[in-house]
DNA sequence: TTGTCTCCCTTTGGGAGACAA
DNA sequence: TTGTCTCCCAAAGGGAGACAA
């Protein structure tokens, strides 16, 4: 049993660095393919703009994803307000490398008293989340997830974002090369088929679906870049949480670790790092004018 | 492919509550399999004793088990000492759900000045780690991983730990069951054939194997409890490490979280909670006399 | 004593159209 | 239009002794 893409059969999984979270810092995850993983009702703040961060609701956000509960007091944070105005100096995307659930790493900075009665003019105000067009989502079936044949593709999906078939040939099929969040390219055998004639994807496709775990009830999505590539993303269905730092850190070191650092920062104004979830609960970071 | 024990062949997995870790604090961790897969070198200190907690070293360790850098500067905590003197109020035995390694979660309690200067007799110095004698332990070769046939277990091993077998059965045979870290059972074909004869594990072997992804080089260990039933046990070579708990939260959200628990705990004596890693760099909680 | 190989046969599961919702 | 079924055949894999380190 190989579920690496690597074998045989699937496309090939490019050679590995040792620190796979630092080889993604290095190239520019496809935020066309983030937004259209992450949903019409995400959309992130730009860049410069001022943002409400709102340290307690982050923390119980993170308690519920972690399943963890406290096993003691949280010290007070006096210096903490209930919310923060900060100014945005960074944004990134990322992948979850188990699970590849988009989140976004943020750097905050606390405004000061005197820097919150400066003008301050919004740059872009709310900029709508641009989903993609050129795009389709489909929530895989039983048969889709099944060990007996591939994936059936939506008729209109297929003729929108997959290249078009030689229909002279018999029967009309190409392969399709797809590059998940993390990079990792994936091929598939695109056929057009059946009676009556639907458009299915075989060779390739069972490796994927194990290898990424997935099961009906999930979805795929397919949607092309700028560059001219096929992009394939996740957005998996809700079920039983993973219980995940454990082993590493306790559930009080991570509640106190979030409101630590928002602490930190605020008194001292300086800059502080979160992880934004955009599954969780509505997060509390919000536009706002100065 | 279905990976999971409950699966035809395989032993059966109980049904799982919502939270696999809440049940597990419910049951009691077997103390003598918690330790043979600790290992010989690793002890834990008895609950009432004094020990040594090193704050910045545990939060090093994290970090290098977590592969995670730093993005941003970390608070001074002008009240935490570099070694806290403390009071070990509580000790539980855990395992990684997603691995099997074992880890400890410890309640310390940084005694006071006036505490330090009341006498101190160490109830029980140093209790050497005791390793359990009914036990084995083997390291997988390639042909116990691979998927043509079972396990191959060490003629000593088999007849100083498993169920003697009825050699006037042709050949002798038996069904075992093992309880791993978590209370899950798996059931196996024990049979002594071959030319020559030996000890073999075949069927529901290969479904461990991969339910567990072990790989040529980690290990297994089987071990009776007082209660008699055989446990079941897991070494894992060292490889590249995992990143955990990416999209929860940051490495600075991490490093403070520890760092700020435990100046929390110094400066107001109250108890904090610590997770304990025996396969990491040498950990800095030792034992010493008051 | 035990790790690996190879052989044999069972089981799994990709890939096709049939058929029905 | 597309989800599920069944059929057919190829590939995977378990379980056995052979053989050698």
């Amino acid at each position: 049993m190989n579920l690496s893409p690597s074998a045989a059969a699937g496309g090939g999984l490019p050679d590995q660095p040792a620190s796979p979270e630092v080889s993604e810092e290095h190239k520019c995850l496809n935020s066309e393919l983030w937004h259209a993983c992450a949903g019409p009702l995400v959309s992130l703040p730009a860049v410069g703009s001022r943002v409400l961060y709102f340290p307690q609701g982050h923390s119980e956000q993170v308690s519920a994803s972690t399943n963890k509960e406290m096993e003691s007091q949280i010290p007070n944070y006096p210096n903490l307000p209930a919310q923060l105005i900060c100014q945005l100096h960074n944004v990134t995307m990322h992948a979850d490398a188990e699970t590849d659930e988009v989140y976004a790493q943020m750097t905050l900075q606390p405004l000061s008293p005197q820097e919150l009665k400066d003008p301050f003019l919004p740059a872009e105000l709310g900029n709508a989340s641009k989903q993609p067009t050129n795009y389709f989502c489909k929530t895989l079936t039983a048969s889709d997830t099944s060990t007996h044949g591939g994936f059936s593709v939506p008729r209109r999906a297929a003729e929108k974002v997959f290249p078009p078939l030689d229909f002279t040939q018999q029967p009309p099929a190409q392969e399709l090369m797809a590059k998940d969040l993390h990079g990792n390219e994936w091929k598939f055998r695109h056929i057009f088929r059946g009676q009556p004639k639907r458009h299915l994807l075989t060779t390739g496709w069972s490796i994927f679906i194990s290898a990424k775990r997935l099961v009906a009830g999930d979805s795929v999505l397919f949607i092309w870049n700028d560059n001219n590539q096929l992009l394939l993303g996740i957005r998996r269905a809700n079920r039983s949480q993973t219980v995940m730092p454990s082993s590493v850190l306790s559930s009080d070191s991570m509640h106190i670790g979030l409101l630590a650092a928002a602490a930190h920062a605020a008194s001292t104004n300086s800059r502080f790092t979160i992880f934004y979830n955009p599954k969780s609960k509505p997060f509390r970071v919000c536009h706002t004018i100065g």
